[in-house]
DNA sequence: TCTTCGCGGTATGGC
DNA sequence: ACCGCGAAGA
């Protein structure tokens, strides 16, 4: 069995409890710590044993970083190196913190309880409840989403008559989010201005900064340059933090920013006990502005930092190994190393070219019925990765028609539904009386008549006094140009919510969110429309409350802390996204590429693998293909024994239908790897897989085209041809530039002469 | 002030 | 194909 042969990898939780000494570490620390080591490899019990200083952790996909991880926690702990309160262990997704939070616990017990096992931006925030108010934030400031920060953002620019036409939100947000992350503030920023469109995004960052900080709100790159500001200001604040972790461990470490890397350093650079984890090839998320210099200059910023590399992988055969050796070992930006295992051979790739993004939905499907039938394939075992959202789509109506289950990780987030951000909104309003977002948020709904014309003055009139909002709204006569209906409506908006304000520091969060729903009047409101969709948006406020509910409970056995148990709530949700929730045990698994790091399948599948999409043209416009590669390399080794790859020759993208050719990562897979199948052109649903080996010579069906032939092209002139692909591809040089250009046979103008 | 209709932008990726 | 926003009408 090639399962009994793999030693346990990363997304694996269940059997490390079953190990090792379980709940009960009782025994004397030394039996503990040799134990510890036990079934290491020898680079993974080195990382383990490590002393006191910097340690670089250069660990490969699926050479057990989470174990060397979680074991260096424990082995701490067994020596007496640390205790457990002096552990701050950080990764980047809440649910790789779920799971090293529980494979920690199955090492040393309960005492896991007291560290800090956490992603970044949950650990700054409960570290500025603390502090925020040496910044001039209160400690129930609200921690606001993109969709909230943009709202506050747009806001600013209307403020400043800024035309949005011309200065797309977003592109002004990305600015601001970039400056923060470098930690340049908005003077710094407006300091180094150059075009006109950077003078407009200083201007804005600079009002963005104080609406914010008026709001007594964050963005979340704020959760990280305030910490770092807090840190940097107030020597008894670094000082009380540098004590209290004694040792920092970080994973994904590749996939920092400046922010989080300065973080770091000033917690750490005292004593030094930074254990970094990470591997340049799978970091991609530059677009959050994470810097791969950061781990590839981690010796020179540390320079006495020890470097361990784990290349034996654990969890793929050698076939998909090879294969995603050979893609990324075409990137410049990393450090030469190549996996191996010890399970030679494996099945090779699958390659599979169809006609559209349904015929290729129908083709995965069933594929995974028959792999299923014949090989008697879990669903649980297969996933399925998109380099987009929107590529899901087709593929669930699918799976749906086949009847077979299947569980989507992120997307469409529950957070964001209307409702739940209403009702959400009403409780961080309670919290946070400056919060204008929220407030403009649930004011009016459900209807109370207060419109645009009376929001707006109430919002001027706290711009102009420094009020916070709510102040305004208690006391609505003394704002300029309001009416008296809607000083009526807003005094009695006013009084319902402040009853609610009242029972916040003691009642449970669950009967609070009722209270507020009920008194609110929000599902009299629902209840009102009679439809279908309210009654579904009723059941989702019903979720939360259980959720609330789930919560109280956790923190009645947890014995939460000195924070309010609603701002601890508001807190945890603001910083959750979907998570695996309600693992489904027997379905498929459908998710985006950046959401499979870390996790690992029987089977997978990488579909929508065409040039455009996957790489993807904005990536490639940005100087992104070594990070689009990354992704890559990310996909392929996330499979432990079956890999498929899939592109289409046409796919629907805004209605319209794009004509593609296949991702040029699917060309750089070493063909001996490899297995291509092609549906056949214009053969409509019904068509035949043809079968061919090895990939590329010979398979185009209807063009006379072949290697050599002189071709002219309406634009590029004279050529020859060089290659012919599969689904009517071929490579031309043209003797113009001397470039090499891919075109459709069927439909390039191109004819041979 | 609220509702409806139609247009246009949107859909790389996520804490 | 879908959602959000603005214009126009009730």
């Amino acid at each position: 069995m090639l399962g009994a042969m793999l030693q346990e990898t990363d997304s694996e939780t269940s059997r490390e409890g079953l190990e090792d000494f379980g709940g009960a570490p009782t025994e004397p620390g030394a039996n503990r710590a040799e134990r510890l080591l036990a079934d290491l490899n020898e680079p993974q019990r080195e990382a383990v044993c490590h002393g006191e200083g910097p340690l670089l952790v250069l660990a490969g996909a699926g050479s057990g970083k989470t174990r060397v991880l979680t074991h260096r926690i424990a082995y701490l702990l067994a020596t007496g190196a640390a205790r457990p309160g002096e552990i701050l262990a950080i990764t980047f997704t809440n649910k790789a913190a779920n799971e090293m939070r529980e494979r920690v616990g199955a090492l040393v017990g309960r005492s896991v309880r007291a560290m800090w096992v956490t992603t970044f931006h949950s650990a700054c925030a409960r570290m500025l409840r603390a502090d925020a108010e040496r910044l001039g934030y209160s400690r129930g400031f609200t921690i606001y989403d993109e969709s909230d920060s943009l709202r506050m953002l747009k806001r600013c620019m209307e403020e400043l008559h800024v035309d949005p036409k011309r200065y797309p939100p977003r592109a002004i947000r990305s600015q601001i989010s970039g400056a923060k992350n470098q930690l340049v503030d908005a003077s710094a920023y407006a300091a180094a201005q150059g075009s006109i469109f950077e003078e407009t995004a200083a201007e804005v960052y600079a009002l963005y900064e104080k609406r914010m900080l008026e709001a007594n709100a964050m963005d979340f790159d704020d959760l990280l340059v305030r910490t770092v500001n807090a840190l940097e200001l107030f020597d008894e604040v670094r000082e009380r933090w540098r004590r209290t972790f004694r040792h920092v461990l970080v994973d994904e470490y590749q996939d920092t920013n400046h922010a989080q890397y300065r973080l770091l350093q000033l917690l750490t650079s005292e004593h030094g006990n930074l254990m970094v984890v990470g591997d340049e090839d799978q970091s991609v998320y530059g677009f959050r502005h994470a810097d791969i210099r950061n781990i590839l200059d981690f010796e020179r910023d540390f320079p006495e930092a020890e470097v361990v590399k784990l290349e034996q992988n654990y969890r793929s055969t050698q076939t998909i190994l090879s294969a995603a050796n050979a893609v990324v070992e075409r990137n410049r930006e990393r450090r030469p190393k190549r996996l191996w295992t010890e399970l030679s051979g494996g099945e090779p790739l699958q390659l599979s070219e169809l006609a559209d993004e349904h015929e290729e939905a129908r083709w995965v499907a069933a594929e995974i019925e028959r792999l299923g039938e014949e090989d008697g394939v879990r669903r649980e075992d297969v996933a399925v990765f998109y380099r987009t959202n929107a590529m899901s789509r087709v593929l669930e109506d699918t799976l749906v028609r086949y009847e077979l289950p299947y569980q989507v990780i992120g997307g469409t987030k529950f957070y964001e539904r209307a409702e739940v951000k209403d009702a959400i909104a009403y409780l961080s309003l309670i919290v946070n009386p400056a919060d204008q977002v929220s407030f403009a948020r649930i004011v009016n709904s459900p209807r109370r008549g207060i419109g645009k014309t009376s929001q707006g003055r109430l919002a001027a009139h706290a711009n102009t006094t420094g009020l916070p909002i709510w102040e305004v709204a208690g006391r609505a006569e003394e704002v300029p140009g309001l009416g008296a209906a809607a000083i009526k409506a807003v005094s009695r908006f006013h009084q319902t919510m402040e009853g609610l304000r009242a029972q916040a520091d003691s009642a449970p969060v669950a009967s609070l969110l009722e209270a507020v729903l009920c008194e609110s009047s929000y599902l009299e409101a629902l209840a009102a429309e009679r439809t279908i969709e309210a009654e579904g948006r009723a059941e989702n406020l019903e979720e939360l409350v259980g959720v609330a509910g789930e919560f109280d409970v956790n923190r009645e056995l947890e014995g939460g802390g000195d924070v309010s148990p609603l701002e601890e709530f508001l807190q945890q949700i603001s910083l959750y996204t979907e998570q695996d929730g309600l693992s489904d045990e027997s379905a498929i698994t459908l998710m985006t590429l950046h959401n499979a790091k870390g996790l690992e399948y029987d089977t997978v599948f990488v579909i929508g693998c065409e040039d455009g999409a996957f790489p993807h043209m904005r990536a490639l416009e940005e100087g992104g293909e070594e990070e689009e590669r990354r992704l890559c390399y990310v996909g392929i080794t996330r499979a432990r024994r079956r890999l498929y790859m899939t592109w289409t020759r046409e796919r629907r993208l805004f209605g319209r239908a794009e004509r593609n050719l296949p991702s040029r990562f699917v060309d750089e897979l070493p063909a001996e790897l490899t297995e291509r199948h092609s549906s056949a052109p214009g053969a409509g649903t019904a068509w035949e897989a043809e079968t061919f080996a090895g990939g590329a010579e010979s398979l185009d069906p209807a063009p006379a085209l072949r290697t050599g032939d002189d071709v002219v092209h309406a634009s590029f002139g004279d050529g020859v041809v060089t290659a012919v692909e599969p689904g009517g591809v071929v490579v031309v040089r043209f003797s113009g530039d001397g470039a090499e250009r891919k075109l459709m046979a069927d439909y390039a103008p191109i004819r041979k002469r």
